[in-house]
DNA sequence: TATTGTTATACTCTATAACTATA
DNA sequence: TATAGTTATAGAGTATAACAATA
């Protein structure tokens, strides 16, 4: 693909701006969780099973904000992995709780610390003043209440 | 797909912001553009054709960053849609000019106020001041070489 | 030989529909 | 009847390989 800087018509864009910085954030953590056997998604799911206990993987799925068809294969891949262990709930026997496997909580402590640097090294273009506004602005950005939030759960 | 808050482990994460900011925005911006009857790619398309003369579809992607063959379905929705039209380079005769229609200028004027109106929509939770600082720290982090720039074209 | 556009193909991520087992 | 997990399937979006026309 030939890459050519950007043009200004591009870089004013808030979709534009969005996207390019997820797709550069996705090749980094990519490359700094590789040593570690797992992706960013697979991290994250790590991380909700660790900081709440006895989830089913309804309950992770919606506090990732992805689809239950979508947690199957991705509790699979870490269950292969042996990361996570699936248990039937003993009070709901439909549920499936995933619950880190030892392993799993080492693995977890191991990538955080790797994501944890990537991130740094991310930011490192910018003041630390710059950087804490980035964050802080775009976690009232994806926080803040959806219009389609305003009725139902629409989407 | 039951919605939680998101918790604070995925709050702090750079990756989870970028993708849910991403989200949110490519939605409002479908809702926006709905009316004209394009998407925020095709309109990216329309403001890259509009403010370089006589670019070729490579050219055009190169400056989008996708990849030539997504180029191809891109300019044919578009010339569909009779916004943009194809010609043969005379100079070299191997490239499609893109250029666009009178119908396509009219479309990305009224397109882009939707556009316009929709990001003051979305960052209108911000203060003045942290809006400016999201977009330019963002500029800053999209602009700035990759890593893999440092070699030569790797990604 | 290399480049541009094109087509066919495949892969990832995601969502929808339907099935099962439980409630 | 409704819910949780699962499977099959389909739709975006994107990339790779191969081909025709042109350089």
């Amino acid at each position: 693909m030939t890459r050519d800087a950007p043009p200004e018509v591009l870089t004013s864009r808030l979709g534009y701006l969005f996207k390019h910085a997820y797709l550069r954030l996705t090749e980094e953590s990519a490359r700094a969780l590789e040593p570690h056997g797992i992706d960013g998604r697979e991290l994250a799911v790590l991380a909700v099973l660790d900081a709440h206990d006895d989830l089913s993987q309804l309950e992770a799925a919606g506090k990732l904000a992805i689809d239950r068809t979508t947690m199957v294969a991705l509790v699979d891949a870490l269950e292969r992995k042996e990361l996570v262990e699936r248990r039937r709930s003993a009070k709901d026997r439909r549920k499936n709780i995933a619950q880190l496997t030892p392993t799993g909580r080492e693995r977890l402590r191991d990538a955080e610390h790797a994501r944890q640097a990537m991130e740094r090294q991310f930011l490192a273009p910018l003041s630390s003043a710059d950087a804490a506004c980035l964050v802080r602005t775009l976690q009232s950005l994806v926080g803040a209440p959806t219009r389609a939030d305003d009725t139902s759960d629409s989407a």
